[in-house]
DNA sequence: CTGGCTAAACTTTTT
DNA sequence: GTTTAGCCAG
């Protein structure tokens, strides 16, 4: 056959039934290694589906999936994508495409993936590869911990919370910023603290190694320390032949960094991303790296920007290009549409909060009478506490539902409580996990627990170093109990996951004691548990955990099965690449979108904007924005009465009024009947009043 | 030294 | 409504 003749070969379905746009940036480079290539995906443009093909056709041309680095913004969507390729690789080689999609192993978080490069890594690097990880609060405790050896607890005014001590130690780390320059620019009310700041982070670092643990920027602050060093750069870069990455308009510099010193060149390298869609500049997310890339390289990256949209109608795309058309900084593209309907999106006018839960509820199940299922349907807010009285209607209504984002299964005492028990056995250098469990027995407080972890750390092996510990009386009765458990986890004599269960009937006694609502708590104990069993390994166990919790709570019902009917609940940030037939977004006024906290300067404002932007262009068919006009006020005793009035968003002015099918719920006509029942008075209570001195 | 108490401050989005 | 620092009795 000649190469004339292979040329002409009818495509095969999969590049088939791709625009020619998506087309090109699938067939960027042929299936071989290729220079830069940047994706400028629109909402709804089908990125994820041209990722996934980008990938199956690289696989289908010969390349190695053992050599593919693909990196996404969340297990879930790594799973989503690795899924779609296995499909599309199925179609045109059959098993063999299933098995090469299965060794697509380097498939995750930038968080993961350094992981599992460092702990790889960890002898070459002077790293015990035993290390844990720490989340957001161990990281905070250990900060705390820092804080009060220190001696920064007891300052005549106010020091930072651990929370915010943190918070400006991750965006320096991230943003690759100077301190001062992070204070002044993000914590202006901390400027003040900067050299107790500085003393207390140069601690931290210092515990940490000490205590051979690692929080979530370590894992891209050491991997980009690595590409930053010319030898292993090399060798890194070296593994791999293509490096996609998603949602590239949230990464930040120090993401940036790792990219750039993986591949210098940019051969091999895809970033995928929507300008118009960044949202995660709070975590030091920096768009200039998707506006940069192209630049970046000699010769330029080559871009291909994806602006038909597949998802939404005409008039919900018009609705939200006129959102974002609002913005002061322009945009790279216009997204359009083929999908043609009459209907705009509803601007929904309510009295106040239960209203709104009382509309949504209603307009929900209307729908699923109507054949759109609960599941293809999803309610958005700004902030995890804005749904809360549509959850207490949902409940009442008997509405199965699923809740994304905000506080998480694993942030309640007791899942960390079990947690820390099982990551101090696995790293008995973790000190956050060492207090917390130890003082979890009664007549162990602070000061014992630390001389206990001293005892640890000077001994050989800390197990030994338990029994000869000298324990408070009040602790005594407690104390081999507890001896016995920890020595039965280090020696790995019950094994995994059978010694979760084994740690849970250790801890029941002390749920008794510590908590009102044992009962409830266990059951999460217990989910804890089965969840156990799909992991190899206590390390996996805690490193996959850590790195992703579990993102969906559905109160203490636990979460529906799989195959049952439930609404979806989610924040606007969870909601990111997702779609769903029928959209409410809640509480569309000025100090929700934008929240009150975010509008101290004009980027924070603009990225408020994209926000309400993403959570409109989520919807399929019908999108509801719902405007309550009062609030009940937070921080006041329950049933309290003090509210405020809000107005409709910013981002909603008059202008784009026109592209709202604008309604007052209930309709008018209820209203005028309600407000005429409530002024007949049936009883005058004031005369009454008044008749008693008379 | 521990653990229970009170008073007071704070309150977003997430790997 | 939740977290945190500080106080005090055992």
């Amino acid at each position: 056959m000649s190469v004339a003749a292979q040329t002409t070969i009818v495509e095969p379905a999969y590049l088939a039934r791709l625009n020619p746009d998506q087309r090109a940036a699938v067939l960027h480079g042929a299936g071989r290694v290729a220079g830069p290539l940047l994706v400028i995906a629109g909402a709804g443009s089908g990125k994820t589906s041209t990722l996934a093909h980008r990938v199956a056709h690289l696989l289908v041309e010969g390349a190695d999936p053992r050599r593919i680095l693909l990196m996404t913004f969340s297990r879930r969507a790594a799973v989503e994508m690795t899924r779609r390729v296995a499909r599309i690789a199925a179609e045109v080689l059959g098993e063999r495409g299933r098995l090469l999609t299965e060794a697509l192993s380097w498939a995750g978080t930038f968080h993961a993936m350094g992981a599992r490069l460092l702990r790889e890594m960890a002898p070459e690097i002077g790293l015990d590869p035993a290390f844990t990880i720490h989340d957001r609060e161990d990281a905070a405790d250990l900060l705390n911990l820092v804080r009060h050896e220190l001696g920064l607890s007891s300052s005549e005014s106010r020091f930072p919370t651990k929370a915010t001590c943190l918070a400006i130690y991750s965006r320096t780390v991230n943003a690759r910023a100077p301190l001062e320059v992070v204070l002044e620019e993000s914590y202006p009310w901390c400027a003040g603290w900067k050299a107790a700041l500085t003393e207390l982070f140069a601690g931290y670092v210092e515990a940490k190694q000490a205590g051979n643990v690692l929080d979530y920027d370590d894992l891209l602050l050491y991997w980009a320390e690595l590409a930053a060093d010319p030898a292993f750069a090399a060798e890194l870069g070296a593994r791999f032949d293509h490096v996609l990455v998603d949602e590239y308009q949230d990464t930040n510099r120090l993401q940036a960094a790792i990219l750039e010193g993986l591949k210098p060149d940019g051969r091999g390298v895809t970033v995928v991303g929507d300008d118009a869609q960044s949202i995660y500049s709070f975590r030091a997310a920096e768009v200039r790296n998707i506006l940069d890339f192209p630049g970046r390289f000699e010769p330029r990256a080559r871009i291909v920007t994806l602006e038909q949209n597949y998802r939404s109608t005409a008039p919900i795309l018009a609705a939200a290009n006129a959102v974002i058309g609002e913005a002061t900084e322009r945009f790279t593209k216009t997204l359009w549409t083929e999908r043609q309907s009459a209907e705009r999106p509803l601007l929904v006018n309510l009295r106040c909060e239960t209203a709104q839960a009382d509309y949504v509820a209603s307009a929900v199940l209307e729908a699923r009478e109507a054949g759109t299922t609960l599941k293809s349907q999803a309610v958005l807010f700004r902030t995890s506490h804005h749904s809360a009285p549509l959850e207490i209607e949902l409940a009442r209504r008997n509405i199965p539902f699923v809740k994304f984002g905000g506080l998480k299964f694993l942030d309640a005492a007791h899942v960390k409580d079990l947690l820390a028990v099982l990551r101090f056995a696995q790293n008995p250098n973790d000190r956050v996990a060492g207090f917390r469990v130890l003082q979890l027995l009664t007549g162990i407080g602070p000061a014992t627990a630390e001389t206990i972890i001293e005892a640890m750390r000077q001994s050989l092996d800390p197990t030994l170093a338990l029994p000869a510990c000298s324990i408070p009386k009040r602790a005594a009765s407690d104390w081999p109990a507890f001896v016995a458990l920890y020595t039965d986890l280090r020696r790995g004599t019950s094994g995994w996951p059978e010694e979760l269960g084994a740690v849970r009937l250790w801890y029941e006694p002390q749920l008794e004691r510590l908590h009102e609502d044992a009962s409830l708590r266990r059951a999460d104990l217990l989910q804890l548990e089965a969840m156990a069993q799909g992991f190899a390994s206590r390390e996996r166990f805690l490193t996959d955990l850590t790195l992703d919790p579990p993102d969906a709570t559905s109160d203490a019902a636990g979460v529906p099965l799989r195959d049952e009917d439930y609404l979806i609940l989610s924040t606007i940030h969870s909601a990111k690449g997702q779609e769903w037939t029928q959209v409410f977004v809640l509480n569309c006024v000025d100090g929700c979108i934008p929240s009150d906290l975010a509008t101290g300067s004009r980027a924070e404002i603009e990225e408020e904007r994209r926000l309400l932007y993403v959570a409109m262009t989520r919807a399929k068919d019908r999108l509801h924005l719902v405007v309550p006009q009062r609030f009940y006020t937070h921080g006041q005793p329950a049933r309290g009465d003090r509210h405020v009035y809000a107005a409709r968003s910013r981002f909603i002015p008059d202008a784009v009024l026109d592209r709202f099918e604008v309604t007052t719920w209930p309709a008018v006509a209820s209203i005028e009947k309600g407000q005429q029942h409530s002024t007949t008075v049936r009883a005058d209570l004031k005369a009454r009043m008044r008749g008693m001195w008379r």
